[in-house]
DNA sequence: ATTTATCGGTGTATCGTTTTACAAACAGAT
DNA sequence: ATCTGTTTGTAAAACGATACACCGATAAAT
């Protein structure tokens, strides 16, 4: 299995004698103070950018002094004093799905640009987990929380922890049951409404849905998108297909993906009258699907059109490459770190909803369906 | 400027009245030593575990107090007193690549297991981020850095954090020139090495490899891998292309992968004569390739295999499944978090050298080669 | 002429721990 | 009885910043 290399000499040295050099001697604000020759309150004053505290002359030269001292404030001093830590603490099912991975990704950046670091937690959705991580939050002095997917069985769940200011992305406020929640979505029944009408202006009139289990925000409402679109142009919209199984693995890593795409693949071939276009719930299934059908020799889009949603990066990669609808990952990295910053912003007391509105990226597994013999009437396309 | 940002002081709003049900009131080690009646110095061994100063009554004692009131040692203070924090700084060119994905999800979990929390950083490879990130490590007392696939250029780099505890993942030790310096790395040259077998075995003689530029340890051992295990087989060893295009584009996110394909695919079509098989450094290049070759009409794996190296997990959904060699990604992080933890126990004052044996998983794009008219003699397969 | 406000600035208690120095209690050894 | 050592415990001084209370000037308002 595995080995360790140890560059040959194991001499266990004794454990680090004394200390040579060894204290990078932490610059305090004291030490700031003096060189400055001010008080350490006007120095405190000025790294929390108090300025109209300070005279011209006092703010230079507390500036060449912290500059040749190249003093930072001590993090832990000022948090103990402050109670606030910077940091936003990011709840994620796993980053290991490439949305959750560009979703954090772009998190942190805009965190960074605001001073923030950022704490990461993936919870695999095990309330026990996740329960920990929060549970520990307060000792670390981080108040400001983004969570991502959560479960939208999970009524009430967050109040525990009621002095955190939370951000939800892909969440229902009313689901969660928070005196106070902001969420960042984006406009899931539009997204799908997008996949409808493509599939739809290319001549399709079988479309299935096919999505996992209905524990999140996003699912359900996408489902009830694609619902509705049908409706309106008074299609059959009962060939949606919920995935029951494997659930905990596709939260986790959307690695079962496969099996996932042999699941849905069998199931969607077993309707009748069968579809000639698919719309997944994102990507991932979208991708699945793809590489199910093409290993059973349905030729994508020849004999069947798939679109997703998210745009994942790996989208391009798939052969052929995934038309799919696009959320606007930096966009609302941004606003969920903003609102979680600024809560004050809102405009009432229990929150606010923010919405985002999808793009459609027409790649390569959408065209016209077969011709076929149907006993059906087509509607002529609009 | 730098450190202390400010998020737009918009926020004047008065600060936050009175305090209706406000704090939760924090429950401090002063409200344990009371409600338990010890001194405050007993609670604070009782928490860092030296049990030997206790009696067994004031132990007992102590615990259910702490119990009751639920306390937590705030993070802060302790952290304030010892200079320490249970904290480890991650930094990743960015967790956007799956491959990076998994590393970090598994060395969170590891930390997790080991009481620690992570402090994410995507650096996207640009040093002015990284060394913000890495000044700031002090001021919030984190004493603990994995790094992962660092700049082999970057010697002596981190010799300014010269008090964290460093572990590096995809490098070499010597690269780095640090005093100190723990590694964890999968055997590269095994790895290309088995690559070449799966391929020779199959009958392939014209192999190709393929990467991505060798600014990174993994990728300069990797291809001198490819040409010792070409060499051993007195095979030429000439068909490795470098690809200096998309830099920053691959180092980002590997999202350009389609643009890199097309570079990669018209360079190996450029070869003469022309390879049976391509290895390529990792499996984004890997898909790259594959989609490229198969929207160009080129089959794989009938006229061109293709074999990769990481498994990653969307290895599994391309159509043909990529065939690869995979990094036991979970191990790797264990070790890396473990060293980072146990500096102590390297057996040299320079640091230690973790290698893991990768893995050869068989799917579907690597076949024998296409009959084909040839000048060469074909040495029979062994 | 007196009051009041604003500006620019300082001293110091305080946040919640850890840690050092020290003390009481009791054991056994002399 | 005294000496020594161990066990179990305590009191109090840090750690490095923040924020409150205060203070002397100068300016504005009455």
């Amino acid at each position: 299995m595995r080995f360790f290399g140890t560059l040959g000499d194991l001499n266990v040295m004794p454990p680090k004698s004394g200390s040579p050099t060894d204290a990078a001697e932490r610059v305090t604000i004291q030490d700031v103070a003096k060189a400055a020759s001010v008080s350490v309150s006007s120095v405190s004053n000025y790294i929390n950018n108090r300025f109209h505290r300070l005279g011209t002359e006092t703010r230079t030269r507390i500036a060449t002094a912290i500059a040749e001292l190249d003093f930072r404030p001590n993090q832990a001093a000022r948090q103990l004093k402050t109670g606030r830590a910077r940091v936003i603490a990011l709840v994620v099912p796993s980053i290991v799905n490439p949305f959750n991975g560009q979703m954090v990704f772009s998190i942190e950046q805009a965190a960074v640009k605001a001073g923030y670091r950022v704490h990461l937690c993936n919870t695999m959705r095990d309330p026990k987990l996740e329960k920990e991580f929060l549970d520990n939050l307060a000792a670390v002095g981080v108040a400001d929380l983004i969570t991502i997917a959560p479960l939208n069985t999970r009524r009430g769940y967050y109040s525990a922890w009621s002095d955190l200011s939370i951000v939800a992305v892909d969440a229902n406020r009313l689901d969660l049951k928070l005196a106070r929640l902001d969420t960042v979505n984006l406009d899931h029944e539009a997204a799908i409404g997008m996949a409808v009408e493509h599939l739809f202006a290319l001549g399709h009139r079988r479309i299935a849905y096919v999505t996992d289990p209905l524990i999140t925000h996003s699912r359900v409402m996408r489902l009830s998108g694609f619902k509705k679109a049908m409706k309106d142009r008074e299609l059959d919209d009962s060939q949606a297909v919920v995935l029951e199984r494997h659930q905990s693995a596709l939260d986790i890593a959307d690695a079962q993906m496969v099996e996932v795409g042999r699941d849905a693949a069998s199931d969607v071939a077993a309707l009748s009258p069968r579809p000639t276009a698919i719309i997944a719930f994102n990507d991932m299934i979208a991708l699945g699907l793809l590489a199910t059908f093409r290993s059973a020799g349905i030729a994508v889009p020849k004999d069947m059109s798939i679109i997703g949603v998210d745009d994942a990066w790996i989208s391009q990669l798939s052969f052929p490459a995934l038309t799919t609808i696009r959320q606007p990952i930096e966009a609302m990295a941004s606003a969920a770190v903003e609102r979680v910053l600024n809560p004050n912003a809102a405009p009432t007391s229990a929150g606010s909803d923010t919405i985002f509105l999808p793009e459609l990226v027409i790649r390569d597994t959408c065209a016209k369906p077969q011709e076929e013999a149907s006993t059906r009437v087509r509607k002529p396309l609009e």
